[in-house]
Formats: C-alpha cells, structure tokens, sequence
DNA sequence: CTTGAAATGTAGTGATTACTACAAATTAAT
DNA sequence: ATTAATTTGTAGTAATCACTACATTTCAAG
C-alpha cells in the first residue's frame, strides 16, 4: 500500500478513537492532531481539508459498528428481540457508538452531507441486522416489524439520552404486553 | 408591568419567532438583534448574556407548545392515538415545535443546562398531554402505555427527520398490527 | 554528491462570535 | 432648566477555528 495512503489510514483510525470517545463536535483540528500523535499542519497535508478527514473517520466507525453488530448465531423473535434492543442500549461496548449516532442525525438535519449519507448507510445496516436476527411468529410482517423495532430503538436511544430510563422500562414492558396478549391465540 | 420587564418579554417573542424559523445554533446574538428589530448591544443591556436570551426565548416557546397541544375534548384510544401522532407530525404547524425539540435533546446531552431542565420540562408536559387523551381500554396499564407512545413518538421524530417516512409508516401499521389481534378478545 | 521532491515546523490570516469599554443621546426628576 | 440616570451607538477585544504561506528539513534517485 501507498505509504501516503498508509498514514492516511493510520490517522483516521487513531482519531476514529478519540472522536468515539468524546463527540464530532468536539474533535477540532488541533484535538484531531494531537490525537493522531501529529500537527494540524499535517492533517492537512495528508487531507484535503476538515471534512475530509470526517468522512473517513465517520465511515471508518460505521464499518466497526456494522462488524460489531454481526453476530451470526443470534436469533430471536420478537418479545425477545425488545428485550435485547432495551439491554444492548446499556451497554459500554455499544453506547459510544449510539451516542455517535444520536448525533449524526442531529448533523445530518443541520448540516446535510456527507452527514446524511453517513445516516443512510448506518440506517440500512441497522435495518438489514434487525432482518437477520428476527424471526417472525406466524404472520408476522416482516418489514413491518423491522420498522418497528426501528422506530422502537430510535425512540429508547432518546429516551436513554435524555435521562428518562424508567419510562425506557415502562415502553418495554407495554411492548411485550401487547404481544403477550397475541400468544394464546397460536 | 415593568417597562424594562416589557422590552424583555418583547424581545424574547420576537426571537422565539425567529428561532422557530430557523434553529438554535443558528441563532446569534446578531440574528437575535435583527429579529428583535435591536442592536446586538441592546440584548446584552437587557439580558444578562445569550444564555439569558436563549432560557426566557426556550421557556416561551415552551409554553406555546404546552397551549398548542391542549385539546380538552380530544379522546383517543391506543390505535386511534397511534394513526393522530403520525400524522401530528407532519402538521405545519407542528413541525417547526418538533424541530426545535430535536435540536434541544441534542443541546441537552452535549451542552447540560439549561437545555436539561428545558428537555424535562417539554418531556413532562408531552406525558401529561398522553395521559390527558389516551383512553385505555380494558386492563391497560396507563403509565406504560404512555411510556410507550411516548417512545414511539420519539422514534417516530427521529426516523422523519433522516427522511425515512415510508418506514414511519410501516411502523405504524405495525404497531397497529399488535393491537389489532387482540381487538377480538374484548 | 547533487538535485528535486516530499514531509514537517512556525507563524499567521481571516472569519465568526460572545461580550465590553466608552461616549453620546435621550429621558426623568427636582 | 439642570442634573442625574437610563438608554443607545460605535468601536473594539479576545477567543476559537479552519486553513495557508513560507521556510526548512528529510529523503530518494541518478
């Protein structure tokens, strides 16, 4: 590989770290710089300027996310599935990366590109992940569902956000009553 | 009243105005001057510092949306209320609220006071306006259900603003899918 | 070794922004 | 009308930020 494009890489990752530790907004040239070891100079030396080295790093951290959602064992039907979302919310390994999210879609309504298309990508990697775990009950919808349980985890990212985790609690358990009450009917 | 107490309540309507158009972040202490037909000198004579401005203008807006949302005879059981909160959300006059509130739980999780207070307060007063509708039928729990539409709607805000309306829709009928199959038990 | 290119450092520019010092004008009180 | 307080204008400061001009060093090829 290209050592230009090597250092390039090397870069971005470093400061896909640091940006997943803190948040976009905060990550200024000079804190990039200092987290990639090198002067803001530099940065712009191997990038042709700030937005660029955010696409790299914003599509860099997509691909983890995606790779950290494979997990190609995991099956689960519906009731299941509501659990799984409520509990993955909490946790450390996730949560980074939700709050990345949480604030890319602010951006992308701000800002549009290439924060939007960053939106669309994780959005549909979302999606296909939710197709691949769930296992629907008889005549369950499937793309229904999905949208669903989509909307269902935008709005406890939200929740989780905004500090109101007994009502995350509350949603869940009103979820699994509505379903609970189809059970018998099989 | 105070004349000095009525410039500042002035003031604070026409920015809310303003603000409502645009956005928060967008809003400057310049844009705020324009808006208020005053020198940015002005604002700061009557106002302690921007974040004075930006408290009194987000407690106004507030409360506008707290009286927008009253409907005393508005009843709704889950379905119907589920079918109101998507289309509420493509209402005109709606929408600018929805924006602002996306803007502020954003502002609230990256920049603390006085976003958070703001968030719980609007947060709270969405709940109430839930419970003041929603009619339960036969053995639901109310606070969950609540919960529940609450983070609906959240989802639901999210997935419009990143233009992914068809899946609103999915979810919606989804959602009314759930409840629809226990419809015949009653 | 020489020469040209690539890599890096230093310093600075220009734009934006919240906020202020100071002075002038207007208003109110006696 | 005089004086004092309130209100407003002008101009500027200091911080932050993305980005750049320019100079120097390092490196590689012939």
């Amino acid at each position: 590989m290209d050592k230009f494009e090597q250092k390039r890489q090397d870069y971005t990752h470093q400061i896909a770290k640091a940006t997943l530790e803190s948040s976009i907004k905060e990550m200024s040239l000079k804190k990039m710089a200092t987290a990639a070891g090198t002067s803001d100079r530099m940065l712009m030396h191997y990038f042709k300027d700030k937005q660029d080295i955010e696409t790299a790093v914003l599509t860099a951290i997509s691909q983890e996310l995606i790779d950290l959602l494979q997990q190609p064992d995991l099956k689960l039907e519906f009731t299941a599935f509501v659990r799984f979302l409520r509990q993955a919310i909490d946790e450390p390994r996730i949560k980074p990366y939700l709050n990345l999210w949480f604030e890319i879609t602010h951006l992308a309504t701000s800002q549009g590109e290439p924060y939007t298309s960053i939106t669309r990508t994780i959005g549909e990697s979302f999606d296909d992940w939710i197709k691949q775990i769930y296992v629907p009950t008889e005549g369950e919808d499937v793309e229904q569902q999905t949208a669903l349980l989509f909307v269902f985890t935008e709005g406890l990212v939200v929740l989780n956000k905004i500090g109101l985790q007994e009502r995350m609690d509350a949603a869940v358990e009103a979820m699994i009553a509505l379903t609970k009450d189809n059970r018998p009917r099989n």
